[in-house]
DNA sequence: GCTGTATCTCAACGATGCCAAGATATTTTT
DNA sequence: AAAAATATCTTGGCATCGTTGAGATACAGC
């Protein structure tokens, strides 16, 4: 939360909320001259409060007083705003992992702390994670920035095990095993597959660490 | 697929395709007489055909050649048919898997082989796979037999390894980080977020049999 | 100031999930 | 066997959604 509104320099810039009420509160005019980042603001406060479901273009265009059609002066399709919400979002994940994960005091604590920064944001971002890793994006072409963006997070484990593996162990293999522990996890307690009960905040950061742990003899 | 023309005994009951189509070449009647799994198998095939996204309640309703309000007879809303269309799945699911680990050598191939069938099952009915572990089903409190129905697959990982750990090492915990690796794994290929040119069919299984070789120093 | 472009409104289309009322077939009851 | 009750399907319609085309209005560059 805090993490997105201090950190700036997105690809997709989109003014602080405080701004945008200013904006907004300035004299009706035709010409709204800001539709787009407003239309992103409204997008993540629906997504928090009905969400996913929630999620209309024509939703959208109510909350920011604006006709129906308007979106479409910004984006082609429903998709494209999509995209650009799913963009911002691995953005700030990113963000927030490399941010929980400093200072860490070895690799291993380094990844623990990777793996429950990014169940955390899902947490607490949960519609917003499903629109990032879900299929609402069905053309992953149309959006050739949004790989790249949403490879930061993976990155991130990634380069914290490079060079740091016992001998003969394949780097790539094991960070996509490590990612997809992370990833299952976090979609399994995000979906309520698995019976949370089980799963206090604090009992949730043993399970990764101990599940990190089992990972440890491949490092070196 | 032949599985499931197979193995007749889900507590959801589809008549084969065959005998469906044989059905549905009677005169046609007022009352259709079996719509109800009519509407089950040509769900089945637009799934396959279109996608999550072609599965609507009118075109089930034209392919079984009924106006579409009459699917309302058989189901209160569509969430109930993507509930019978998923409890299906996972019959299916646990079945496969079950006949693709039997007759394994030791432990380890045992929870290899029961990881790899999952992976095969999720490529193989990409959409289905999608439903049921998707967030279209919201309110599970609705359907009570399908998380039961749902917790057969898991159930043959975690009994894999029952009695078959390491001294200390939590049961839960460890069927729990599998299970996570397997499903995160395998919604990380689906969705395609992870480059498959790296794997192949065939590699597929050695990153699984190398991951789960990660866990084998749990085991006794 | 004029022109062109970007932005927004208006009205509408087709598709979707769903529902109420009625018609028709089947089952149950008498 | 006749009548009543129920299950199943049709008809017509509602609200919502994404999307589009035509036109109005504001803005930018010349």
């Amino acid at each position: 939360m805090t993490v997105a509104t201090m950190a700036r320099p997105l690809t997709t810039p989109v003014a602080s909320d405080e701004a945008l009420k200013a904006d907004l509160q300035k004299k009706f005019k035709y010409h709204h001259g800001n539709l787009r980042d407003a239309l992103l603001v409204a997008a993540r406060d629906l997504l928090e409060q009905d969400g996913i479901e929630g999620l209309s273009l024509r939703a959208l265009a109510k909350a920011t007083g604006v006709t129906q059609a308007a979106p479409y002066s910004h984006f082609r399709d429903k998709d494209e705003l999509l995209a650009a919400i799913a963009e911002e979002g691995f953005q700030r994940l990113a963000i927030q992992m490399a941010e929980d994960a400093t200072g860490a005091a070895s690799t291993q604590d380094r990844l623990k702390k990777l793996v429950v920064s990014y169940i955390s944001f899902a947490q607490s971002n949960k519609a917003l994670f499903q629109i990032m890793f879900g299929r609402e994006l069905s053309d992953l072409k149309r959006f050739p920035t949004l790989a790249m963006t949403a490879g930061k997070s993976y990155a991130l484990l990634s380069s914290a095990l490079a060079g740091r593996l016992k001998e003969g162990v394949d780097a790539r293999f094991l960070s996509v095993s490590l990612w997809s522990l992370c990833h299952g996890l976090t979609t399994l307690v995000i979906e309520q597959k698995l019976s949370i009960d089980s799963f206090g905040t604090a009992s949730l950061e043993e399970f990764v660490a101990r599940s990190v742990d089992i990972f440890s003899p491949q490092l070196a």
